[in-house]
DNA sequence: TTGCAAATGAGAATGCAGTATCAGTAGAAT
DNA sequence: ATTCTACTGATACTGCATTCTCATTTGCAA
């Protein structure tokens, strides 16, 4: 990352300006808004040098590619929609995790990802379709 | 499974077996112990069958490949070692994990992963993992 | 036994996330 | 403005986990 590219600012205002972990093709998406014909490519470059500084980290899910977001949040766990596959941050933690490993075992972190509907998901599937409720 | 081979019971056996998820390939070498020559076909086709049965589930952990266990364990987590890469499970399990989301979130379910090092791995403190991988 | 469809094993094929290639583009030092 | 060269976009390619293909084997019912 020597130059500064409107490619590279672009990515690096999407990612900072989302309040959630977003996946490549998210990020190329909504970087594209503000520099047409941006690949996916340069998508993948970027964050890893991004990285590689220290700037940005990745977000592993079960079953699912990474996602990245800014570092520097803080501990946080994740919320992942079932609705919309979006992912998002929270801040509770229950301490005392990590004393939970059986005997023997040396716990040294751990993830913790709720699965449910965001807030939008779960106004749609009430408000919206064929089936009303009676 | 409409007819019962040597293979599909070896299958069976090595992951009712297990105290923990394996991952197909862990299967796989586990099962030729029972059946010499068992390909990795048969256990990717006997693991689909299993899990439309409801004998078997996927075990999804955060950027690997899903391991399997027999269903009806009960609710519990996992324990992943960093330095051996095998899955344990374990049985507790903080309440309310689920009242974390934030306001307007509806969270149906959690995933809940410690890492960290097995008892085998942390008494060979910085021995090169020797184990089967995955 | 026999017969036959289900099951198997080996390897080819697929799907997909991520990476490399390369000709053309564009920061930024001069 | 010129020049150098890092950066970009399109696309081909890689690495992998998993699935498919097909000739062969094998449960198991008759």
């Amino acid at each position: 990352m020597e130059r500064l590219t409107r490619q590279r600012i672009a990515i690096a205002t999407v990612i900072e300006a989302a309040r959630r972990p977003l996946s490549p093709q998210e990020i190329c998406d909504a970087a594209q808004a503000h520099v047409a014909g941006l690949g996916v490519a340069t998508v993948y470059r970027t964050l890893k040098a991004m990285i590689a500084e220290g700037a940005v980290r990745g977000v592993e899910l079960p079953g699912e590619p990474p996602r990245y977001e800014p570092t520097g949040l803080g501990h946080h766990h994740h919320f992942r929609c079932d609705g919309c596959a979006r992912v998002f941050d929270f801040d509770a933690c229950p301490g005392g995790l990590d004393a939970l490993a059986p005997k023997g075992f040396v716990s040294e972190r751990h993830e913790f990802v709720l699965y449910g509907k965001c807030p939008e998901c779960a106004a749609r599937k009430r408000g919206v379709g064929t089936r009303a409720r009676r």
